[in-house]
DNA sequence: AGAGGTTACGGGCAGCGTAAGGATC
DNA sequence: GATCCTTACGCTGCCCGTAACCTCT
């Protein structure tokens, strides 16, 4: 008979395209995905992978068809759970990858509450910038992203937690002409944001190639670096309003007054859609009310 | 996760409402199925199932509930390896019960068509009369049974194999007199039978409790034995046409002709219906193929 | 005593992880 | 050389079967 596990981890191996892939994102290695296919290849008499060397590898009919069944096994198998435990089984690992603006404003109250509520969830957090972390969900590295912007690719899972503008701050004694400061006066100073491929950069970038001034960019991957840099008086920097609202409110930092249009960013919790998804579309709510939630607003605000 | 496995015996306790039962039908031991039951329990934090000291167990709220999802879960598994394999895989083993009447005649023709077109299936062949093996039946003990008429019960499959009238035979010297023979002129003599509690037996005291006529009956549950002894001139038979075709071709034994009126008996083939019964179904089937086929009928008519 | 389920215990084997081995770009 | 899958191998843990035990009729 056919294990469940075989058709759990053909599934993943389908779904991401690589043996390898199926294997971090299940939390095991390499080789053991490579038995279970073999095994379940040789139980069927047949070929279901056609093992290509680049990214992704390709089904054979035998193995789309099963991938149906696959698929139709771990739905039913995780609707099961839900009927039979009231509520599906909140436990396991969890790998979220986290933006760092995130992380500084309410990503320890998430940790908090499932620590609390579920105390059998095993969080592994990483933090990155959202094209980084887009590339790790993409690639089964982790199974939810909490950053910038929507994926747009199929059977990825979007779900909004809150848009921010992007605030200009600068250290309290910096000094910056005009009131309210113009497009100009800031092209005068380093400008530290997030580095070259996040938003806030090409954000910022785009409104100052669109008025033809150039001007010195400190991209830095780091939050709390860019943070410290600015309050050190290093230039002007542009970021989330939410990541530096509590060096506003405190004083340390200062924001600036513009009427430049910089879009603003949205936030959302991504995952990627499978039939076993209960878990993380239960994190990845759980991060929508909180990040929403007024006791946050207000803390940030 | 909830294994395969766990779910298919839960299904067979709650099918045959025992443990023990469910361990013959598994081919497995009894602990064995009791540990799945105990980890399945366990998992799902609930009783699933009232051990009572009687037949039948009965379920509880939750094992009802989970009952579903294992017949769901067999049936798309089962559904699943027939699509991939193309047919579903004719492997295992299969306890046949057969009525000896079976035995000697196409039997041994279904057993040769078996070990050549589907070596990998290993049978074990239970002989009894018919009642005995509906029990067998109906507690698990067989997976098919081939033997006389239907089992009138929910979730029982028959298939109906072939009708036969039952003859009246007798050793050729034996001295019947009247021509047509009379029931009373048969009643004179020792009547050879299947046991009390077979179709042959019951329709003889039948037809005889109906003219009110007293009778020596010899029931034996062996056929051979019974042929045997009529050979030797104990008495006369009262067997299906088809058990004694070969001896009254050869001239071993005599057909009376008689006008009492017998109702025929109809073979099946019997299997209790689940959601993995492929491999029974089309044993069954072949049955009945075999014991329709002219060659057959020429054989034994 | 017998039927039916549970507990105890030892052995076998499946499946996993580590590490080394191709193959292809 | 880098990437990706496969092979080799030792180990762990699960699951099964045997046997003894419990409990109710």
């Amino acid at each position: 008979m056919i294990d469940y596990r075989s058709l759990e981890i053909f599934y993943w191996v389908a779904r991401l395209g690589g043996f390898r892939r199926a294997a971090v994102r299940l939390c095991t290695t390499q080789p053991a995905v490579s038995a279970r296919i073999l095994q379940l290849e040789h139980m069927l008499k047949a070929r279901l992978i056609e093992r290509e060397r680049r990214h992704p590898i390709t089904l054979t009919r035998k193995g789309a068809e099963l991938l149906i069944y696959a698929e139709r096994m771990l739905r039913l198998q995780s609707e099961m759970m839900a009927a039979m435990n009231g509520s599906p089984v909140y436990e396991g690992i969890v790998r979220i990858g986290v933006a760092d603006t995130i992380v500084h404003t309410w990503l320890p109250e998430l940790v908090r509450r499932l620590r609390m509520d579920y105390p059998n969830i095993t969080l592994e957090v990483s933090v990155d910038v959202s094209p980084v972390l887009k590339e790790l969900l993409s690639s089964g590295d982790i199974d939810l992203a909490l950053m910038v912007g929507p994926i747009d690719l199929p059977k990825v899972r979007n779900i909004p937690l809150r848009t921010t503008e992007i605030a200009w701050v600068v250290a309290p004694e910096y000094p910056v002409s005009g009131t309210p400061v113009r497009l100009s006066d800031i092209a005068a100073h380093p400008i530290l944001t997030f580095s070259r491929t996040t938003e806030p950069y090409q954000k910022v970038m785009s409104v100052l190639a669109a008025s033809d001034l150039s001007v010195r960019m400190f991209p830095n991957s780091s939050l709390s670096s860019i943070i410290r840099m600015t309050i050190d008086g290093v230039g002007i920097a542009a970021l989330p309003a939410v990541a530096v609202a509590r060096e506003v409110a405190s004083g340390q930092l200062r924001r600036l007054e513009t009427d430049i249009a910089l879009p603003p960013i949205t936030f959302t919790a991504s995952f990627i859609e499978a039939p076993d998804t209960a878990l993380v579309t239960m994190i990845a709510t759980l991060a929508a009310e909180i990040a929403d939630a007024p006791a946050m607003q207000a803390k940030v605000a």
